[in-house]
DNA sequence: ATTATGCTCGTAATG
DNA sequence: CGAGCATAAT
């Protein structure tokens, strides 16, 4: 995270009090570090730019009140988005003060709304071993009630159920408080009813989602006036970290737990405002005065991470938004290199570009750890990584999908919480037939059909259908016996550790042997990853807690330590920095994003140009922005133009490398010329007009490829990403290969060298 | 009940 | 183009 050591002990020198020695956690702060950390009690807003030192301020200021005795450790909540930068606080915080503090309220808004949950559940219909859904979970729900509401889910769409659902709990309203201008037409109108039907099928459901996480706890505060007085009382001091990121309902939460001491320190930056489209309000920030008068603000403007000339080409450039408070950062560093601006001929030429310079700094003493490139898109990362993996040059791709979120975790997951949970159908639904048990469909949906006239758990029904003639006979014993497993997994609850358990669950329903038996190349994986979720139980007293952390923390398992290049998008590199960044794919259309232009107009412009802003403040040392002329998006050539915020950047920071002169948009005319007439209209948010190739000229500028040996079927060879394989046809340039631990694949003879 | 084939859709991604 | 999903086919 952004650790802000002062490069020179001059910062902290002039708030040196005369004659004192200050205690030494306050020791290197600048003055007004210094005076965010130690401000009297109150509402106060620290804005903090970017490299300024938030997460230093934030974690000294918590430090400090509980040495000054202000506040002891349970009367502190201090609140996070990321588990990753709660963990990082809780260290931090630790370190400080060299002990635990223990009792302290800190954690992701989730986790926190959770704590409140399981501490009032029935006053929201709750019972004490609720089910927490996933997004998937709810995507199923939702589909479901669609159908029993009798509509068409091909024309109303789930996905767009659960973004409207979503908004509405982002923004604290319950299914009879969203006000008439927020309910819009889907459905015919009818979208009001379906959420009051998802909620209440949540109930019979005995689960909540996220969203419920932050509503339900804001429902008990409003209707259990002891409860919420209990907790105002309690918490003397909140601490909020990335305040710009808030949502509607998370504010609310914040300011009635803050009635009473009025004691809460937001820290944020409002121009790294970049997820409106999660819900989050910019708004929460910019009126932080208004909400909670008489607070102090208290400006961080000097950063001790970016040269001059990377502060000031990312200062320039935010300057265009209005919708800011407004900082000037500062650095007493050097002005450095200037941003530097590559036009290339596509993105192949812009991965080789970029693999080069990589390379090249490399040699010249950096290490990979120290660059990144940040793209906007995810698709955008498939170019670097054929070109880093033809250079044989080490990366991992920020991002991807997460370890609870893969479909062997999940199903091994459902088992777990259909043991501890009867009455979580989702669950039930999920591996009833999983491995292959000849339930099928026909058979799921007449225990559904009952399930939902009598409003029974499907487990519970299924259970009066084997004394009863409604399934086939087949179905009925394969049914028996997949319920006789279940109790016996239930009755094993109380006695087993959850360790042991799990693997029974897992050995005995057949669902291991399920990928044992598996001949495709990802299966040996699954059954990797189902020996480190096995693994992770290991810490969990209850099978309860362990969903509960699985649900809520549980991240993907990382390789550490290595030297690799970071690939990712701009929203994941938001929090880290880097040496030497490098942006790809500035162009209109790609970035800013069209979609999202399409969508929210001049508000979404300005975000991203925040997030260009983040781009750039990502980079210590140097950056590099680049655009290509022609890309390849759905297989489809076509040209593109530079970004618009290439020609916002402040041309006394920046230095163009192309030799073309018509490529150089720096000045204001060539904004104008593009953006003034309908030039050249790609990127259409719909489908652009087929045809258009542009193919003759990329050649010309392609490098040569690299001599490749000539391959013949039988031969062993190495492949970067797949390992060793033999190779089992030949088909021009293209290789079939029958890889050790990948399986069969096919890949470009360049990409493979011959081994032993 | 499983498998084949056709159709749609493609911004970012925490908990 | 290619993943994911729904319907059709056997």
């Amino acid at each position: 995270m952004s650790d802000a050591l002062p490069k020179t002990a001059a910062g902290a020198a002039p708030m040196m009090p005369p004659g004192g020695e200050l205690p030494p956690h306050l020791r290197g702060l600048n003055p007004e570090q210094l005076a965010a950390v130690t401000a009297a009690d109150g509402p106060l807003l620290v804005l903090a730019g970017a490299g300024t030192g938030k997460t230093r301020v934030l974690t000294t200021r918590l430090a400090h009140l509980l040495m000054t005795g202000r506040a002891r450790p349970h009367e502190v909540l201090a609140v996070t988005f990321t588990n990753k930068a709660a963990r990082e606080m809780v260290e931090r915080v630790e370190h400080l003060m060299g002990r635990s503090c223990a009792g302290l309220w800190l954690g992701t808004f989730h986790s926190i709304g959770l704590r409140m949950l399981r501490a009032h559940g029935e006053l929201v219909e709750l019972q004490a071993n609720f089910t927490i859904l996933d997004t998937d979970d709810q995507l199923r729900l939702l589909k479901q009630v669609l159908q029993a509401a009798e509509l068409d889910d091909k024309r109303w769409a789930p996905r767009a159920l659960l973004g409207l659902v979503q908004r509405w709990k982002d923004r604290g309203y319950r299914p009879e408080e969203v006000p008439a201008s927020e309910v819009g037409d889907f459905a015919a109108g009818r979208s009001l009813q379906l959420y009051k039907a998802y909620q209440q099928r949540l109930v019979t459901l005995n689960a909540c989602d996220f969203g419920d996480l932050l509503l339900h706890p804001l429902t008990i505060l409003r209707t259990a006036p002891d409860i919420l007085a209990r907790y105002q009382t309690r918490f003397r001091a909140i601490l909020v970290d990335e305040y710009q990121d808030t949502n509607v309902a998370q504010y609310l939460l914040l300011r009635l737990l803050a009635q009473t001491h009025k004691n809460i320190t937001c820290v944020g930056d409002d121009d790294q405002s970049i997820y409106s489209w999660r819900g989050a309000e910019v708004g929460n920030i910019l009126r932080f005065e208004q909400d909670f008068p008489g607070a102090g603000v208290i400006r961080l403007e000097r950063n001790y991470r970016s040269t001059g000339a990377i502060l000031g080409t990312a200062s320039g450039l935010i300057a265009k938004n209005t919708a800011r408070h407004g900082k000037t950062l500062w650095t007493e560093d050097e002005p450095g290199v200037p941003v530097r601006i590559a036009g290339l001929w596509d993105e192949q030429e812009e991965a080789r570009y970029i693999g080069d310079e990589i390379e090249a700094r490399q040699r010249a003493g950096s290490s990979l750890a120290q660059m990144a490139v940040l793209v906007r898109a995810g698709f955008q990362t498939r170019a670097f990584e054929e070109r880093f993996i033809q250079l044989g040059l080490p990366y991992r791709v920020v991002g991807g999908p997460r370890f609870y979120e893969r479909a062997e975790i999940r199903d091994a997951v459902a088992y777990l919480r259909l043991v501890a949970q009867p009455a979580d159908d989702l669950a039930f639904e999920r591996i009833v037939n999983l491995p292959r048990r000849g339930i099928g469909d026909a058979a799921i949906k007449t225990l559904h059909g009952v399930a939902r006239s009598a409003e029974l758990p499907l487990t519970r029904v299924a259970r009066q259908m084997l004394e009863t003639d409604e399934l086939a006979t087949r179905t009925r014993n394969a049914l028996a016996a997949f319920l006789a497993m279940l109790d016996n997994w239930r009755r094993a609850l109380a006695e087993l550790p959850p360790r042991d358990l799990a693997e029974r669950i897992l050995d005995e329903s057949g669902y291991t042997a399920m990928w044992q038996n598996d001949k495709s190349a990802d299966a040996p994986g699954r059954l990797d990853n189902l020996k480190e979720l096995v693994k992770a139980i290991e810490e969990f007293e209850t099978i309860g807690a362990f969903l509960e952390h699985v649900s809520l923390v549980m991240d993907a398992v990382g390789e550490r330590g290595a030297d690799l290049v970071s690939v990712m998008t701009l929203h994941g590199a938001k929090g880290l920095e880097f040496d030497h960044v490098f942006l790809a794919g500035w162009e209109e259309g790609l970035f800013p994003n069209q979609r999202a232009l399409d969508e929210g107009g001049a508000k979404s412009l300005e975000e991203e140009r925040r997030l260009a802003y983040v781009g750039i403040t990502r980079a210590r040392q140097c950056c590099t922005i680049s655009f290509a002329s022609n890309r390849r998006i759905y297989n489809q050539w076509s040209s593109s133009v530079p970004s618009r915020f290439i020609a916002e950047l402040p041309p006394a920071h920046i230095e163009h490398l192309h030799r073309n002169p018509a490529m150089r948009p720096d000045t204001d005319a060539f904004a104008d010329e593009l953006f003034g007439q309908p030039r050249v209209a790609k990127f259409r948010s719909r489908r652009a007009e087929l045809g258009k190739v542009i193919e003759g000229k990329a050649e010309i500028l392609k490098t040569p490829p690299r001599p490749s040996a000539v391959f013949s079927a039988g031969d062993r060879i190495f492949h970067q990403k797949f390992g060793y394989g033999r190779i089992t046809a030949v088909d021009g340039n293209k290789l079939e290969i029958a890889f050790d631990k990948a399986g069969t694949k096919k890949v470009i003879d360049s990409f493979v060298e011959a081994a032993g």
